[in-house]
DNA sequence: TCAAGCTATTATACTATTATAAGTGTCAAG
DNA sequence: CTTGACACTTATAATAGTATAATAGCTTGA
């Protein structure tokens, strides 16, 4: 084992852990393990010394180690792609919320497909994390299983009615908000409303709005051809392209509520182009309220909803079960407002 | 130690591991272990036995254990604010490329503050991983310090010039960038150019662009004065607040550079609330070429800088020297593209 | 027929931290 | 002068996977 000759017996550069700290200080590991855990339980003096000491070598505890002893302080969370989804935001609120609570986030990008749902699970499952944070509710059975005797406490941020969570919700009916965006944009007296969104399948966040469109709609005795409904990919430039089909498939639709910030704001450039006045001759509403939209011009007329407050409740549902605080809801509603701008 | 009269004499309940697995199937744990990360070190028999139990106990291999072994399989990251910042984009990269080589990715969201950086970095040390991504040059004499001696290669996606890199580089000449926009709208016919950037201190990539934005002037000999330029928050208030502000100091200014896209949306906006056209009273000019740039009315002149694919070629380049690759690049620079549309 | 050569497998020990139990020492009360 | 209580510290073992060396079993060639 290539034991060269340097004189003495065994010295293998002696990493950096707190053995060799405490060896530095003359203490055992245990008591230098206290002073990064529990301080209060070592002398003040002693405690002094191994800092300094920590301070001095430059020592970063190694949190593998202390994971393995079931001391994790790791969240788990697999997203969907974050560019120009809304999902940034939700991620912020879940690392600013980890970060001062002490944990680190891992994150894993994934599709909305089975397999790769099951494999992100997977992947992150592995590392043992505390905690679980998952977007929409989990379809695969195999993973379900898998999360509930990983025993960490999973949060689903999801539509928060329909089908029984593996553990707790958090997130708003998807169903309200698009039922009471239509509503609105009747009530301001719009007749033919298109709707646009992004691939609907696998996303119950997404069935329940279409799901909210429907329901407003009938509700108000208003008919409803699936004509009026078109799917898109998550960009800008989705968002013209629905319009421009719907509006060729009917030259009398006057307002089109799309499930997304990112879509509206491109069809409104669209109607730009066209020369086509918002909301004059057709009214535009999106989803999420994002940044621009208050800015937008028009201003867009929009659902509100706070995923970053979204994101932090996730985590702090999970920390304060993983505290073991009791009664814990199992599932949170966050509230949304229909916020009227010029765009409809 | 609560010895519950269950009959037998040690049964925690077997946590599931290779040892557990190893018994069921009638093997040793190594041999476990060994179709898990060499397959072909193993007869198929066996293999094919081990993986069937694998399968039927939902074993999930603890990735903390292996880890402390030396086989960690995680990429540590520090990440300004996702919102706006065209950071998303890069993550993604990152996540991509990090998903496909196996990789986990441990995402810290800090700000370009010292203690913020030291912080951050110090955390996601303790998880001992594989590799580290920075954003921009550490700052913080101490995390460098910490950061080389982790053993760790480590790329930092930055401006390429500058400072002494800790390990490797990736980014793009930002100086570069910003000279060639801004000769490119003098080209256009621009005399009057003022600049607006996100907070600079304490980030090299913005201080490059200002600094790009200034040699382009002297050298065409343009005065330019420091109240041509401006910094405000990165949101689109920001630029249509930039846009109200510069064009009140100086009635003159025929455009503004933004040194984000989202500035210059934002600034575009306030044109067409102001009614003013564009490029006509006044050229806008982005940076960073996000979706919405293309499809925006009128569509966005802009640097176009593949962010994606730096996320990517940064995990790359980590993933290529912890697989022993020899003669790596110390610093690779990504192309840039100035993007004319009509906007400027 | 025995040693060498090979493959497949196993036993042992190691990674770094920490829960737990056991062990010091000091002080005050009995 | 002992006993108990208390504050602090240490020794041991455990977490789960795997590198390494050792071993078993088999074939092959001399």
């Amino acid at each position: 084992m290539a034991r060269s000759e340097d004189g003495g017996e065994k010295k293998p550069l002696e990493r950096l852990g707190v053995r060799e700290i405490a060896k530095r200080v003359g203490v055992a590991p245990m008591t230098v393990s206290r002073v990064l855990s529990n301080p209060d339980m070592v002398a003040p003096a002693t405690r002094a010394k191994v800092l300094e000491a920590i301070e001095a070598a430059g020592f970063v505890p190694n949190r593998l180690a202390s994971s393995m002893k079931g001391n994790g302080r790791m969240i788990g969370t697999v997203v969907p792609p974050l560019i120009n989804s809304g999902i940034a935001e939700q991620v912020q609120g879940m690392s600013d919320e980890c970060q001062q609570g002490g944990y680190s986030m891992l994150l894993v990008q994934g599709e909305f497909t089975t397999e790769a749902e099951e494999a992100s699970i997977r992947t992150l499952l592995g590392w043992r994390p505390a905690g679980m944070i998952l977007q929409s509710f989990v379809q695969s059975e195999v993973a379900r299983q898998l999360l509930v005797s990983s025993g960490a406490p999973v949060v689903e941020i999801s539509e928060i009615k329909g089908r029984q969570p593996i553990d707790m919700v958090v997130g708003v009916s998807n169903f309200e908000t698009a039922y009471a965006m239509t509503m609105h944009l009747v009530a301001k007296g719009y007749k033919r409303i298109g709707f646009v969104s992004t691939p609907i399948h696998g996303n119950d966040r997404l069935q329940q709005r279409r799901t909210g469109y429907h329901a407003a709609l009938s509700e108000l005795g208003i008919e409803n051809h699936a004509s009026m409904e078109v799917e898109v990919p998550i960009t800008a430039a989705g968002g013209a392209e629905a319009l421009a089909t719907l509006t060729e498939r009917h030259a009398d639709i006057d307002a089109i509520f799309f499930s997304s910030d990112t879509l509206a704001i491109g069809a409104v450039q669209e109607c730009h182009r066209r020369g086509w006045a918002i909301p004059d001759r057709i009214g535009i509403a999106g989803y999420g309220d994002m940044d621009l939209a208050a800015q937008l011009y028009p201003p867009l007329t929009t659902v509100k909803v706070n995923r970053y407050e979204m994101g932090r409740r996730a985590v702090r549902q999970l920390l304060d079960r993983l505290g073991g605080k009791q009664k814990l809801a199992t599932i949170t509603s966050l509230g949304f407002e229909i916020v009227d701008r010029e765009s409809a």
